[in-house]
DNA sequence: GCGGCAATCCCCCGAAAGGATGATTTGCGT
DNA sequence: ACGCAAATCATCCTTTCGGGGGATTGCCGC
């Protein structure tokens, strides 16, 4: 994140720099001016598409975060969420237990809290409903 | 797309209107030009922000295809695509039976080529796969 | 016309999933 | 020290799924 800030910092001295400069060689020769000022402008233009590229068109492939708000609101605990996740693969209660090292009665309440959280009657719709509030991917 | 390239050469114009305006202003009283000069820049910086993050950014969020490689080379049929899309949104058999009118039977022999076509134990993993192999979204 | 295929429906049965509770342990904050 | 939430495991019971057959209809290509 600061890298990039002291980048675009750096790019927008550098260009002040061009501009200084241009700008004498303007004065000094007033009379081809105006090709400088489209050069300023074509210049500054070209280098916010591409900051607009680059830094806004970042965020709009969204970005995963897990949504923490839905999540907080919800009140899904870490353990559920790594069942969710589970979920998510299609993978089987029994499957669930032995992948995360606990039984399969606990899995099995793991999956009732998140489907009562989530609103749904099925593990499928749980999925569904998880994925729509954009907690898991 | 005409559309768009009238509406950004008007933008250029107008720019460029305004830098005229902003060079006579700056001979008048050139002492202060410096903040003009500022301001050119930084008003073509936020056109090129604003040009790049809605021209550039635009092909980002590709198309999704369905991917009818996939499905042709598994030989899923329209029906049973249909009932995977009825998976993937978490539905059970029966909901799924009256939603396309026809018997939980039929539902089910439909779900159960699916799981074999896709290779897949579950419905839930029938959903994962068919996500990874690009058939559904 | 016959073979193949998609789509439809049926039955039986075992396995998996879900609902309803209850209980224990552990860590965390007041 | 106490209360609370999370995590754990359990039991009993019902519903849903999935696997194994089998069968019919309609359409398409050879």
């Amino acid at each position: 994140m600061w890298k990039r800030i002291v980048l675009y910092g750096t790019l927008l001295a550098a260009g002040t720099l061009l501009l200084q400069w241009l700008d004498y060689q303007r004065l000094v020769r007033s009379h081809i001016g105006d090709v400088y000022v489209f050069l300023i402008a074509g210049g500054f233009l070209v280098l916010g598409v591409w900051l607009g590229a680059r830094g806004i068109a970042r965020p709009a492939p969204r970005a995963f975060d897990g949504n923490p708000q839905a999540v907080a609101v919800l009140g899904l605990s870490p353990r559920e969420l790594q069942v969710l996740e589970e979920l998510l693969a299609g993978r089987s209660n029994q499957e669930i237990a032995e992948r995360l090292g606990v039984s399969l009665n606990t899995v099995k309440t793991h999956v009732a809290r998140l489907l009562e959280k989530l609103g749904a009657k099925r593990r499928g719709d749980a999925v569904a409903r998880a994925r729509e509030l954009g907690i898991v991917r």
